[in-house]
DNA sequence: CTTGACCCTCTAGCGACTACAGGGTGCATA
DNA sequence: TATGCACCCTGTAGTCGCTAGAGGGTCAAG
């Protein structure tokens, strides 16, 4: 039997916090690991590598139902690669939507900024721009 | 006394679902308005004025807590206009930080996606680019 | 008098955790 | 042996900004 490690271990090797491993398992992302006399979790190397790999694609803004997805994968070697770079493609265009989102907002919010010449909110041109009649009583 | 509207046209007139208008009154961001004798809640044009102008702070991508202290601002005429201006400036910045951590993470999902040249599972980059030991038993 | 569109309250669920509260375990030190 | 401390356990509730549903009431038209 390989070593064993513990959540602390585990989480720390992984840039993972303690209650975010037991979460996954609650959610069945990584499976319940051997126990030890003390009712401690007990984590092999296969785990590490698992939650690794769960980190790794989390950090690349993969959702957890696509991880699962990239796992699924990962551990069926004679599937078609295909489905990974489909799955890769589709959260590329995800992400370039959101940065186009950004971006226009960005330059939205920007233009709001060079109309505050300072003074008194009531003459204050960002919130102009928020409404015909902005000020109101509560 | 001016012409009141119900829920269903305030919805309508502003672009927000009638339970999100009724979630804001609940989280305090609009008063609880006058009811009808059948217990409608009858809206008044300001109330419109108030909502419309949440709901462009939000498009703007200003959390309710930032919608909350520009309302507070918009409130107080005499109030330094300079306090909106950080507000303002600080939700860029923010927005700014989110399209280069997007960017950045676009630029590695690109890569891998070059890396895919078909194939199985088994010898597909993408994967292997995941962790040193992606193929896993469950 | 019934149909249908609208409204009401209350509760639970989403994603992906995070933060307790209230306890047990294991090891070192006095 | 006692005690302190770091670590672990379970379970629940909170975060943000809604959204969806159950189970009912109101109102105007046909």
């Amino acid at each position: 039997m390989a070593e064993k490690l513990q959540i602390g271990k585990l989480a720390e090797a992984t840039g993972t916090k303690v209650e975010t491993i037991r979460w996954y398992e609650k959610v069945g992302l990584i499976a319940p690991p051997a126990r030890t006399g003390g009712n401690y979790r007990a984590y092999s190397p296969d785990d590490l590598a698992r939650l690794s790999f769960i980190r790794r694609a989390r950090d690349l803004g993969f959702s957890l139902d696509q991880v699962r997805a990239l796992l699924d994968l990962a551990t069926d070697p004679g599937r078609d690669c295909g489905s990974v770079d489909e799955l890769t493609t589709g959260h590329l265009a995800e992400v370039d939507r959101k940065i186009a989102d950004l971006t226009a907002l960005r330059r939205e919010l920007a233009i709001l900024l060079t109309s505050c010449r300072g003074g008194t909110v009531s003459d204050c041109r960002i919130l102009e721009a928020f409404g015909p009649s902005t000020a109101q009583a509560e």
